[in-house]
DNA sequence: TCATTAAAGTTAT
DNA sequence: ATAACTTTAATGA
């Protein structure tokens, strides 16, 4: 049984609803809940003085978010602000160590969502290092494709804006949208009414 | 080459 | 209707 079961059956948390744009946590903020995204996508967020927006990543149902602040002692280092309409359970820090004493089984669940995240992080990371643009777009969509590469070409539709592929990968949307006709040229991608297949 | 700015068209809420 | 997203073009580092 996973974590959000046991939270939802033992009614120590409650679920909360958003909407899109509403913000989970900010940025400073101390950490106090352990949240867990039952339904909808919520972007971990920095933002620079201009305003202009880094995405960290973007964390789907089923998928804890921050709860590695749990374990240590520092203020969210980011934003976390609902992309869709989101249903996230929230559950305080205390009664969430309480419930890990509880039912040690559910360490296990924690630390693959941990583990998650941090190899997450390798993968943003090295994309952040690459140079061409189209590499960048490349290895970002290997990722959210998945594993398995080439078995199925153009079979992957691309679940971010335009937008949101710039804002993860540091570059800005036009050259994004460059990058991505280059792409289509090329037959790396497939572009049906704005929509991008790989 | 890519970021930036501007302007205009398109889609989503 | 209004905001968010997409696209093209021009300019500059």
């Amino acid at each position: 049984m996973a974590i959000e079961e046991f939270i939802i059956k033992s009614s120590v948390g409650r679920v909360r609803e958003y909407d899109a744009g509403d913000v989970v946590f900010s940025e400073g903020n101390l950490p106090n809940y352990y949240y867990q995204i039952i339904e909808g996508e919520v972007k971990l967020t920095n933002y620079d003085d201009d305003g202009k927006e880094a995405i960290q990543n973007i964390v789907t149902a089923g998928h804890s978010v921050g709860e590695f602040l749990l374990f240590i002692d520092k203020k969210y280092p980011a934003n976390a602000i609902a992309i869709s309409h989101c249903k996230i359970l929230r559950i305080s820090k205390l009664k969430f160590f309480k419930l890990l004493e509880d039912y040690p089984e559910l360490k296990m669940d924690l630390i693959r969502n941990l583990s998650d995240s941090m190899f997450l992080k390798f993968v943003m990371r090295q994309i952040l290092s690459i140079k061409d643009p189209a590499t960048k777009l490349k290895v970002l969509m290997d990722h959210l494709k998945g594993t398995q590469d080439e078995t199925t070409a153009f079979s992957f539709q691309i679940p971010l804006t335009r937008q949101q592929m710039a804002s993860l990968t540091g570059m800005r949307v036009e050259t994004t949208i460059r990058a991505l006709k280059m792409m289509e040229k090329e037959n790396i991608v497939k572009i049906r009414n704005r929509k991008i297949f790989y």
